[in-house]
DNA sequence: TTTATCTCTACTAATTTGATGGACAATATC
DNA sequence: GATATTGTCCATCAAATTAGTAGAGATAAA
């Protein structure tokens, strides 16, 4: 399950690469136009600053703005920062493997196999997708003629 | 994530995949030869024979078999029983769909139609992986001569 | 100096998860 | 029929996670 913090993350960012290259985009203004709490949010950006996705600006005009071009930003890089691996299973995990405790034996563990495949999928998928692209598939900042 | 719930069903149901037809299998065995609290267990089998995965039979001699043939009995089924829809957001979900609150347009949702792709393809692998499939790739009952 | 904004830490309420314990019901065997 | 064994069912519980909230402080523009 994606956490709703997760959610947020994506909508924001996905926000902050529907503005112009370098123009600044508000919390406050991002938590009224997506119906986000706005302290919530807060704590997001503040994640996504960190993990160095975005730029943040303090004081009066101050305010968020992609870290890098919204075409090297993917889903899959956002959704690990907020809810961590993508692997349903941390033994099918390739970012935070942590093994079973309970398993017998690895190799021949048809969960995890299949977990693994799942984990592949979803990987394939999200970090195929990039925020550019994202923006593309859901209409543009204008609309088309 | 997948809950330990679910990961202890999908262990449970391939261990009496393992077993002959009709073969009865005692939860206390499950349990320990798989590393499972036993009490926990009998919750899990309880609600796979409620959902009309297995039988069961009390008594001396009584326990757990599956109620219908192993090709017929996928991953998709046990993990939705025990955790629900796998889309990654309800709003993606075709077993467990709803609206997202905060949602302005679900149609153009980028979020949404992504966590769809997502759902779509972790549902491929997991409903077409049946017990009988999963046990062959995992070696089988008798070792190979 | 005022005001607007991000930053940081701490806290909390509700829910979910991962169990455990015990009484009860059914079944086989002696 | 008594006894041992096994599944059924209900209640409870501790720990972790989730989804926020609150408020003081830092920074920058006007």
């Amino acid at each position: 399950m994606l956490s709703q913090k997760a959610k947020y993350a994506l909508k924001a960012m996905l926000a902050l690469a529907a503005e112009d290259d370098g123009d600044l985009l508000q919390a406050g203004d991002i938590a009224t136009r997506h119906n986000v709490p706005r302290k919530f949010l807060e704590l997001i950006l503040l994640d996504l600053r960190k993990q160095g996705l975005v730029n943040s600006h303090r004081g009066k005009n101050g305010g968020y703005a992609l870290a890098k071009p919204a075409d090297t930003i993917t889903f899959g890089q956002i959704v690990r920062i907020m809810d961590g691996p993508l692997a349903p299973i941390p033994c099918a995990s390739l970012t935070g493997y942590r093994r079973c405790e309970d398993c017998k034996d690895e190799k021949t563990c048809a969960v995890r196999r299949t977990m693994r495949e799942v984990r592949d999928a979803a990987a394939a998928i999200l970090d195929g997708m990039t925020l550019a692209e994202a923006r593309e598939g859901a209409g543009r900042k204008t609309p088309a003629l």
